[in-house]
DNA sequence: CTGAAAGCGCTAACAG
DNA sequence: CTGTTAGCGCTTTCAG
């Protein structure tokens, strides 16, 4: 493997005890003693071995990313299957970047897994570098996960996160985007903007952040004195085709619908296709809000008016709190923390001139 | 951390040498003795420590993703500074569900780390993963290093695979799609449908990938005998943005493209706003084809017509070859796998009908 | 402030 | 086929 700590400390002249108060870096060390143990690192080039560190330690120095996809498969092999991609990763991804920003800036490794489908409790879903201790603190990256899956994992006693959503029972920590409160920024934009009849196609029922969004939704109809109209609403699964066929239904069902707010942008492409066939155009005859603000966005056309989820702050925050709640003996309270969302104003909605 | 080696063998009433054989299925093993250990390993829920297992066996068990991007900084944060998305993530992405699937299925981890920018040979840019030897072998995503950078990183005696790029020595193992060979495709198919000034958008000079493609251009141009133009040639940096500034440049420059060729799906967003601004239409006025077929491809508007990169299937290529990498004792002669890209017609392209 | 000694959990000869 | 013994490379008491 290579050079050890005992080829240092005999090259330094101290014993292999002082080279590892100097590797991390302790206080008790004479300043001459450090001086010279540090040169003969650099000269050998010398690195602990992080196992070996890991073993005394007890600490891996390694976090765990552990996403969670919708679909029931790999989406890249469903996409060969069936010739066109059904899914659009990008939540995921860019909440990685945050998180790898954090974990590199302190030193620790970043260990992925992904995993298909709603996940429910069972030993086979524990993912293995959990099992094997392999790493110190674990993000769950994904809504699609019941709440017997977290209470296993918990029982892991592994520090853990939960990153893009939440549990009702807020019984573990978590940061995710205001998901609700969003929302309701849509739909009050939406709002003032004229409409009343706003149609809604929202993500699918089993996810936390679909549910939260409705209650955003309900709350600026309430507010504004709107009756909720269930013919204006219907669930897509977050793919492009799933907000195809969503927006086709609305279509069929409402003959007037001026306005809809799609929950993810990834859908906005298939509602926009939905729109188009009809003849209709954005915005001059549907305006359209969407959710996340991915970089679809400004290449829609038109750019794509959405309401923004701070994906790389998510990321951020959430590599901080696990590293918070790694350094805390003991588990206080589950903190919550919601990222606020913005409004991004482009070009796919417009005031409303006159009902159809 | 709980349980070990040692509570399994008092409790099964045989000594630790015992379970460990056991537990690394070695045959000489009574079929008694393992079942009794095997219980009791079911019994405890015992799982052995990784690191204990690394710091004998010299092998950690993990493979290192090294995704290198093409721009300087983090996208994301390039994005929430700039207020737009500069760079689409996917190919990395895509890539890695296929490694995933291999790593996963013989038990190893992945340790994610990103770089940005263009990689030149530098202590700093060895990734910590590989210094502390936390990694048995590595897989290097992304076009944007030096010849350099690679034989910098060989110093350190760790396996490791190209993915998506080689060298021009072909000095290290990599696995990637035929890049010259798709261009060659796309120009022909372009050259087919009647089109003899084709316009070609490359991504950066300074790529492997970009020179493959060129080659590919060149060389189609020669079959047909057609003479090169270098006004017809602009390169981007794999953003939509550049994808945009390159058409537009290209439109100005030559009043009579008809047909373009852009080296990236990102890019032809870019592109086809361009082309649209112009009040050209694709594909009545322009035929365009893209490189990667990324899910954008499907939900392009209209459907667009590309060269088709497998990433999946890149990806496993690559992790199975790594693992090959790892099982041999020496090297050999570098080995390179070249995947097949595949035209997907769909429909912005069409036959040109008269010059303008 | 530094060194000697013990030990983390596991594997790997080597006897028997 | 199984147990004993000796480490792997590091950290951590605990003397001095």
């Amino acid at each position: 493997m290579g050079i050890t700590i005992n080829d240092v400390a005999k090259r330094a002249g101290v014993s292999k005890s002082t080279v590892s108060l100097v590797i991390n870096n302790r206080p008790s060390v004479s300043a001459d003693t450090k001086e010279a143990v540090v040169k003969v690192i650099k000269e050998l080039n010398y690195k602990p071995l992080k196992a070996a560190q890991a073993i005394t330690t007890k600490k891996t120095k390694n976090i765990g990313f552990m996403e969670i996809v919708a679909t029931h498969e790999n989406p890249e092999k469903l996409a060969t299957k069936y010739g066109f991609s059904t899914m659009i990763p990008t939540f995921a991804y860019d909440v990685a970047r945050g998180i790898e920003e954090e974990t590199q800036k302190r030193g620790y490794g970043l260990l992925f897994t992904t995993y298909y489908g709603r996940l429910r409790a069972s030993v086979r879903a524990v993912p293995p570098m959990i099992k094997h201790y392999w790493v110190d603190g674990l993000l769950l990256v994904g809504g699609t996960f019941s709440e017997s899956f977290i209470k296993m994992l918990k029982k892991w006693k592994i520090p853990l996160i939960l990153v893009g959503s939440h549990l009702p029972s807020y019984s573990a920590d978590c940061v995710f985007a205001d998901y609700s409160g969003g929302a309701f920024q849509a739909f009050e934009y939406l709002i003032n903007l004229g409409y009343s009849k706003i149609a809604f196609i929202n993500g699918p029922s089993t996810t936390q952040t679909s549910f939260d969004k409705m209650q955003g939704y309900l709350s600026a109809l309430q507010k504004h004195g709107i009756k909720f109209d269930e013919k204006l609403v219907e669930a897509g699964d977050f793919s492009a085709q799933s907000g195809y066929e969503a927006m086709h239904k609305l279509l069929k069902k409402n003959k007037d619908i001026r306005a809809v707010f799609v929950g993810f942008d990834g859908m906005a492409i298939g509602a926009k296709k939905a729109i188009v066939e009809k003849g209709l155009r954005i915005p001059e005859d549907i305006s359209i809000i969407s959710f996340e603000d991915s970089w679809i966005a400004t290449h829609f056309d038109p750019p794509l008016t959405t309401i923004k989820i701070f994906k790389y702050e998510i990321g951020l925050a959430a590599a901080n709190m696990l590293f918070d709640l790694m350094s805390i003996q003991k588990a206080g309270k589950p903190k919550k923390v919601v990222i606020p969302t913005e409004l991004v104003i482009r070009d796919s909605c417009r005031k409303m001139e006159r009902e159809v």
